[in-house]
DNA sequence: ATTGATGCAAAAAATTTGCATCTGG
DNA sequence: CCAGATGCAAATTTTTTGCATCAAT
């Protein structure tokens, strides 16, 4: 584990302690697994990248969710609906905040951050009385790789 | 029917005939319903729409489903996930493009149009070799009306 | 010791699909 | 007529839950 998954999942457990949570040896795993990697992924995916890890493991899919649960609500981690199979989830915690681009055919997936947009999101919230938790933005298309034959992506969602 | 859902039915059909969709029965009451109200609605809202305009209709959910689909790919309704329970369905037929901010307490919907974050949702789509298809802002968080204790939609939503 | 967490299986919820039948063009 | 649309039921898919047991504090 290099030192940056380290320090975020000191981080992690220190919330835990705080909202008066167990720290136990599957959330351990759990939350080892979901910050080893950069990319989106599954509930169970993150099973898989737990059983990957360690063979022997006994963590159940049912906790992946719950836990899962409440790191979102933590906001260590965040869904992604991709309207096509399961919610995606990636680490978030000490990450600015991306908004997605999703290629309709092949799956791909873009981010970007755009400060303005950020700033109008908030503004368009507190202009109707709301006081912002969470936002999601997605935007759905296709990619130019995809149009142009040669998109590792769909390839690779075909075989999937 | 008023003048307006009549033409904008008129544009459905139009649009099926051009696809070399068929104009049946099912999918005339689905439209219809659809058009009669400037509601959200869940797939199976419109059902009971569908029968309270015509008990003796015989429309099926499944065929409601695989309508709105059509319908959705026509770009003559939306569909919002709302994390909670069904995707909500709108006509946006002849609408201008809206976001939403959904309160995460009581289901309150807003929704507004922001022209600036319009054009940079285009242009981060371009800037990533994307050609946009379709975009879904949502913004969550909770309503003043919830904070203050005076907010209909709570009830309501505990009721149902 | 207590109370929350877990594994497991079973339920739940929402949407999709297979298929025989019907029907619009 | 014939391909596409529909009703119906059954399947699918993903996520959640009930409950007995286990383990962290």
């Amino acid at each position: 584990m290099d030192k940056r998954s380290r320090n975020e999942t000191e981080a992690v457990k220190a919330h835990f302690r705080r909202a008066g949570l167990r720290w136990t040896g599957p959330r351990q795993e759990i939350v080892d697994a979901a910050f080893s990697t950069h990319e989106h992924f599954t509930a169970e995916d993150l099973l898989h990248m737990i059983r990957e890890r360690n063979p022997d493991t006994g963590v159940h899919l049912a906790t992946v969710y719950r836990t899962l649960q409440v790191l979102e609500e933590g906001d260590f981690v965040e869904g992604l609906d991709v309207d096509k199979g399961s919610r995606l989830f990636e680490h978030t915690f000490g990450h600015e905040h991306h908004d997605h681009v999703i290629c309709e055919d092949c799956g791909r997936i873009c981010e970007f951050h755009d400060e303005t947009m950020e700033a109008r999101k908030e503004a368009a919230a507190r202009d109707l009385g709301f006081a912002m938790r969470r936002h999601s933005l997605r935007i759905f298309g296709t990619c130019v790789e995809l149009a142009a034959g040669h998109c590792s992506h769909y390839k690779a969602r075909r075989r999937g």
